[in-house]
RNA sequence: GGCGGUAUAGCCAAGUGGUAAGGCAGAGGACUGCAAAUCCUUUACCCCCAGUUCGAAUCUGGGUGCCGCCUCCA
């Protein structure tokens, strides 16, 4: 049984998808008009992972991710760069493709770009004003919140309060301050696409529901998203949807919410000066420390993001590197099939461990204990190698398929890949080896010091030298 | 002001009634030519004050601190 923790009933409730076997994810994705920051990342990193467990569990996910490639910020930017929005977008999907590649996120099963769904967009409003949720207003069409009597449930505000703060632009026609906009009418300079209320473009929350509808049907089983979403964005494509549906049906059962990052206990902005992109963070931590990170705590808890953060989590990555490493050195070296070894007790002691892990992540996912029973894992393996001078094939098979299990979920251990200086690099060994023999620890120094420039980590063990790179 | 979240060791962080997971850092030890890795040992009056209970980090009430949303920012 699989517990989430449902913002629309603030309360962890027993996951039950829509239809058996399946689930219907819509998770939001990023506006492609600069490079991504190390905020977005979290639930970028942690709805993928949540996406994994999923399918880990047996279900058939379909995982839907948008691009917002037409809003206010697009327009503005493409002008300042003298370039057209659809350029500026083409520009962006590839860098984000590019950090979400190094950080190791799974592209999702569709990525829809608003732009190229304007008819869908265009028939969702229709359906909206024809169930009289929405009117036009010299061009612009508005959401009417006074006819959705649920307005306001998912963000548990009262009108009232919610009124207090409302915007109301200049030049824009509503009845109510909370009335937002569906479509907006054409501006000079602006993209515009012809509609039945003249040229104009979506406004930003209907493209979620037009696009989630059209590729995972009118009620969905999880729709993710930052805490801060919640409201407006949130709360107006449910409505929206809902609205369009006119079904009785919620659009989404159960809607998550990751909690805020934090740049040195402050909200990361432009005008602090601790912005930082996930790609500037990338090229400064290990994308496996950032993600170790992102999974050390509970996604709904807040996080900080501090240099003592990220160096601890690299700390953390290292020690799962390092089990991975001896794990794989000592398969080659102290591998003996005849050894004597309490195969059936060591398994069921893994498959104890794994249960846990499972309990767990179907605890509202929560990594935080998944990652602490990888580490129990880690010790279970340290320990045995430690206790055993050689170790059956079993131990070894079992062991890797373990970290391989886990890790192909969290992505926090990471696989090592042949480099063209590996020869070298083992030739070099190998004369430190011989130096070593011959008692000439001056020239093996140097040739360990030397690699140590390179990144390169030399473990003298009883079976030989073993190295590794650097994170 | 309204709504919500959170407060656990030097640091990060699990833990929704039964004598506090895990990681990082530190100290001592084993191992090592020296290291590194690993292993052993070691580190907590769970923000404060009341209350409920045989029993509370966990529940209730009241404080205090920090954070977020209410501003098209994940």
């Amino acid at each position: 049984m699989m517990l989430l923790f449902n913002d629309l009933t603030r309360k962890r409730e027993e996951f039950v998808p829509i239809t058996p076997g399946k689930v219907s994810f819509y998770s939001c994705g990023p506006t492609v008009y600069d490079y991504f920051h190390i905020g977005n990342a979290r639930p970028f990193i942690v709805f993928d992972v949540l996406r994994r467990w999923l399918e880990h569990e047996g279900y058939k996910v379909t995982f839907v991710q948008n691009f917002t490639d037409i809003d206010d910020k697009m327009i503005h930017r493409a002008h300042q760069e003298h370039i057209t929005v659809a350029e500026l977008a083409d520009k962006f999907i590839a860098e984000y493709n590019r950090d979400a590649d190094a950080l190791g996120i799974r592209r999702p099963d569709v990525s829809p770009r608003a732009t190229e769904h304007i008819p869908e967009i265009i028939s969702t409003i229709e359906k909206i004003i024809a169930n009289g949720h929405a009117y036009v207003s010299e061009g612009d069409v508005y959401f009417d919140i006074r006819s959705w009597p649920k307005y306001g449930s998912l963000c548990k505000q009262n009108l009232e309060d919610l009124e207090a703060g409302a915007r109301v632009e200049p030049g824009e026609k509503k009845r109510d301050p909370l009335d937002f906009a569906l479509w907006k009418a054409e501006k000079p300079g602006e993209p515009s696409w012809p509609s039945p209320w003249g040229k104009g473009r979506p406004g930003w929350h209907i493209e979620c529901s037009a696009m989630s509808s059209k590729y995972l049907g009118d009620n969905i089983d999880i729709h993710s998203g930052g805490v801060d979403l919640m409201f407006p964005h949130h709360e107006n494509e449910a409505a929206q949807s809902e609205a369009a549906s006119n079904s009785g049906k919620p659009f989404v059962n159960y809607w998550l919410h990751n909690g805020f990052l934090l740049i040195d206990s402050e909200k990361m902005s432009k005008s602090l000066g601790n912005f930082l992109t996930a790609r500037a963070a990338i090229e400064k931590y290990p994308p496996l420390a950032l993600r170790f990170f992102m999974l050390s705590a509970h996604y709904r808890s807040p996080i900080n993001f501090t240099p003592e953060s990220l160096e601890q989590s690299s700390a953390g990555v290292e020690r799962l590197r390092n089990c991975k490493g001896d794990l794989d050195f000592a398969a080659k070296t102290r591998r003996n099939d005849s050894a004597s070894f309490d195969v059936d007790g060591y398994k069921s002691q893994l498959q104890e461990l794994d249960k846990k892990f499972s309990d767990a992540m179907n605890d509202d996912f929560n990594t935080a204990a998944a990652m602490g029973i990888l580490f129990d894992v880690v010790y279970l393996i340290n320990t045995t190698m430690k206790d055993n001078e050689t170790l059956p094939g079993e131990f070894f098979t079992l062991s890797q398929n373990a970290l391989k299990g886990y890790d192909d979920i969290l992505g926090v251990i990471g696989s090592d890949e042949a480099e063209n200086d590996d020869a070298e690099i083992e030739s070099l060994i190998q004369e430190r080896t011989e130096a070593r023999k011959a008692k000439n620890f001056k020239r093996s120094d140097e040739i360990r010091d030397e690699l140590k420039e390179r990144g390169i980590v030399l473990e003298d063990t009883p079976q030989g030298t073993k190295w590794k790179r650097e994170l």
